[in-house]
DNA sequence: TGATATGATTGGTA
DNA sequence: TACCAATCATATCA
């Protein structure tokens, strides 16, 4: 420390203990005398001499002088006090430009890459991503073409981005290294502390970022160009497939009095018919309003599903038969006097989708094997009456709509019997 | 290519 | 919040 005050003194303008240079560096006359070592000041002053002089020479010259001074038995103390000086005054600025808050933008882009898949791990994201939008906008098989192209563009998205962003951190960490390098090599001949060079690396990075998120913000677009081109709804409207509708008919012409699925039956729709739980609602809303908009141009659509639902459950029910009479000798009716007191349409569904192996709703998927036979003997008087109507008889009346044009107000499918109807009377609601 | 069918969306309502 | 009614946008068919 006394080296350094002593040197200090013979700076002459240079103090640091009061943070003044005065006018940058004051520089003494070469050959000064005020009583100190005369010999020292004279070294000290030469050197200064020289660097001030240095940018005037040519390189080679400089060059020598620069092998010169790095070998002045001064160079180290001098420079150990520059950088003192350069620290001290660099405090503010380091202040100003440390700890940057992160950028929401940029967060929100980061954000948006990984949910996209573009960003992140390879296998997550993207396919996820797809296969819930192809979930949203249709069938999954219907949507195979959609959802493997839309992979395939989002892979061709996320190569490029990923290789431009190798790109620029490539670039940067070569321009960095080059100016660390430029650095260290200034740093044996003028005062550059490590800081000093990691706040300038600190520059380049910030500055390399906001390159980075050009890249950011050019893929989100695409990524959003893309979406909106392969996975709009609207857009690119798929019919569900033919077995999906024969599903969706089934049940809406089985529970004709009372066409609102339950969330658990809408749930198990949407499962079999490989949709989604809104297209189910979606189908039954659309459905209920043309329906009854126009009543009779669905009546022979409401015939073939009731017939097809009345053989199919006739084929499952004498099934049921044979298990019954290997279980039970008798097989008394349904209790009620003459007529066949079915369960609604909606319980013959359900205990239809029951014998297939699949229940909607468990407590009326337990019909006894005695409802079954009930309604074996019904459907097959319905399926007379079918082939009747395939003459030119009527064979249904929308019976589920009141004076309003609404549905009957009922709970539940079970809840609806229509006793006004004939037995004969095919209707695909069977509720008679 | 126009008509029709059909899935989705939107605004209003109970 | 589920549903209705109107409407939009796309698919399909003659």
């Amino acid at each position: 420390m006394d080296e350094q005050a002593r040197i200090m003194q013979a700076l002459g303008g240079v103090s640091l203990a009061g943070h003044s240079i005065q006018g940058g560096m004051a520089l003494p006359p070469p050959h000064g005398h005020d009583g100190i070592d005369d010999g020292r000041k004279q070294d000290i002053g030469d050197i200064l001499h020289q660097i001030m002089t240095i940018t005037d020479q040519s390189l080679d010259e400089a060059q020598a002088k620069k092998h010169g001074l790095n070998c002045h038995r001064m160079k180290p103390a001098l420079f150990s006090v520059l950088c003192e000086i350069k620290e001290k005054t660099g405090l503010s600025i380091r202040g100003a430009q440390e700890e940057d808050p992160p950028d929401p933008q940029l967060m929100r882009l980061d954000n948006m890459l990984l949910a996209e898949g573009v960003s992140g791990p390879e296998k997550g994201g993207g396919s996820a991503a797809a296969a819930a939008a192809a979930a949203a906008s249709g069938g999954a098989s219907d949507n195979s073409i959609e959802h493997s192209d839309y992979r395939a563009k989002l892979t061709q998205i996320r190569q490029i981005y990923h290789t431009e962003l190798e790109k620029y951190e490539q670039a940067c960490n070569e321009f960095t290294t080059h100016v660390m390098n430029l650095l260290r090599e200034q740093s044996r001949t003028r005062p550059i502390s490590p800081k000093e060079i990691e706040r300038m690396v600190g520059i380049i990075h910030r500055k390399f970022s906001s390159i980075q998120m050009q890249l950011k913000q050019s893929t989100c677009e695409a990524v959003m160009i893309l979406r909106s081109r392969f996975l709009d709804a609207r857009r690119k409207r798929r019919n569900f497939s033919k077995q999906a509708t024969e599903i969706l008919n089934e049940y809406f012409y089985s529970h004709l009095s009372n066409p609102y699925p339950s969330e658990e039956a809408k749930e198990e729709l949407a499962k079999k018919c490989s949709i989604t739980v809104s297209q189910v609602s979606n189908w039954f809303g659309n459905k209920r309003i043309r329906y009854k908009k126009n009543i009779g141009k669905f009546q022979e659509e409401a015939n073939l599903y009731a017939a097809k639902t009345a053989v199919t459950a006739a084929h499952a029910v004498a099934a049921a038969v044979q298990n019954s009479q290997t279980n039970s000798p008798t097989t008394p009716n349904s209790g009620s006097s003459g007529s066949f007191n079915l369960p609604n349409s909606g319980d013959m569904f359900l205990s239809m989708q029951s014998l297939n192996g699949d229940s909607y709703q468990g407590a009326q998927v337990g019909a006894n094997v005695q409802s079954q036979v009930d309604t074996l003997r019904h459907v097959i008087s319905q399926t007379a009456g079918y082939s009747e109507a395939l003459g030119g008889n009527t064979m249904y009346s929308p019976h589920g709509l009141n004076a309003n044009g609404g549905w009957h107000d009922t709970t539940t499918p079970s809840a609806v019997i229509s006793p006004t109807e004939g037995p004969g009377s095919v209707h695909s609601d069977t509720s008679n």
